[in-house]
This record gives structure tokens, C-alpha cells and sequence, in this order.
DNA sequence: TAATTATTACTGCCATAACAGCAATATTAG
DNA sequence: CTAATATTGCTGTTATGGCAGTAATAATTA
């Protein structure tokens, strides 16, 4: 498991999907065979992300990242805004 | 622009990227035809995901969202454990 | 109201993402 | 070490995402 504290720096800054999907799948223990099964989707697109593939689809991440326990939060200050002015209400 | 308060509520908790995109869009003032030229794509993609269609790709998606000044962020368990350990350092 | 312009909805075509299958490379057991 | 197993890397094929062009609809103006 310490084999792993040198990508954790490089990891926690760049956010490299790539790398993000690659240190999950290992800390679970799972083989890119098995997290495609998983998923839900073919072996090829574990290999495609993880070689650092942008162009794969919304959906097919998103079954990934359910696997992994990783999740996607959009923000923006049009969000944060609405969300300041719920609180205080209007 | 009161005219999107209703939108407000369904929007914050949904997170539905057709509508988040469709509302930052319209804040912005802008139609499909001018996000899509200023996010570099076709308008066919603008179209799509506003109607709801989840397998677009990450990138095109990307940037879409570089336009709206909408970022993604992923968060999981072990990030946040990462995260914390290199504060405390180890 | 009709005419004009802008925006949105739809369709066929082409490039390519996702797939299955195989090759190459670790990893483990004897 | 070799054999057996598991994992990763790569390629050809196929279904489809993204595109340009067009139709339909909405908004604006006279």
C-alpha cells in the first residue's frame, strides 16, 4: 500500500482523471477486467481513460466513477449564488 | 430574469445538466448557435444535451462548460483521506 | 395583422468511442 | 529456473456522437 504515496502528490494536484480512475482502482484491489464488469462496459475503455483518453462519454465515466465511489460536483458562481440567496431567502 | 426563480429550486437539487447548462446558458444571454461558437462545437451538441442526452463526450462537454464558467469537481472518500493526511503529513 | 429575423428542432452522413478478441507482459506456484 | 495464471496493451469492427444543412417554430417589427 505504500507504493502508492509517491503518485498521491502528483495525484491530489493535477486531478488527471487518468491517474484519479488508475490509484482508485488499485486501492480497491480491482483488475481493469473486473472494474469494467463492475461498470458495465467494455475492458477497452478502462485501458482508453487510463492511457488518458478525454473524448470517452459522460455515461460511461459515470458508471466508472459509481464503481469507484468518486463523485462529480458542478459548481460555478451562477450555483453559488443561488445557492447564498436560498439560504438567506428572498 | 425573475423568470428563472422557478427554475432555482428543481436546478440546485436535481443537478440535471441539461437544465444547468440551459440556465447558465440563458443567464448568460446567450443561444445555442452563440455557446456553441464560442465553445468551439457544433450546435447539434448544445441541442442534444439540453434535451436530456447523457452520452456526450467528456471533452465536448469540457468545453461547454469552460464557456459557462461551470467546473467539475471530483470528490471521493479517498481523495478526502489524501487530502487530510498530507496537512497532518505522515 | 403579415413580414422579417432569430432561435430551436430535426435528419442524413462521417468520424470515432466502445467493444470483443488476441498478443504481450507481469505475477504467482511448483 | 519453467509452467500456469492473471493483467495489461493493442487492433479491426460496429454502433453512434457530432456535424452541417434544412424545416419548423418563436420573437420582433412595421
Amino acid at each position: 500500500m505504500l507504493i502508492f504515496t509517491a503518485i498521491k502528490v502528483k495525484m491530489a494536484q493535477s486531478q488527471e482523471l487518468a491517474e484519479l480512475i488508475r490509484l482508485h482502482r488499485k486501492v480497491a484491489g480491482l483488475s481493469r477486467i473486473q472494474l469494467a464488469e463492475l461498470a458495465g462496459v467494455g475492458k477497452t475503455v478502462i485501458y482508453d481513460i487510463e492511457k488518458g483518453k478525454e473524448t470517452i462519454q459522460l455515461d460511461t465515466l459515470q458508471k466508472i466513477l459509481k464503481v469507484l465511489n468518486i463523485k462529480i460536483v458542478l459548481t460555478s458562481p451562477l450555483l453559488e449564488d443561488l445557492q447564498n440567496s436560498k439560504n438567506e431567502k428572498g
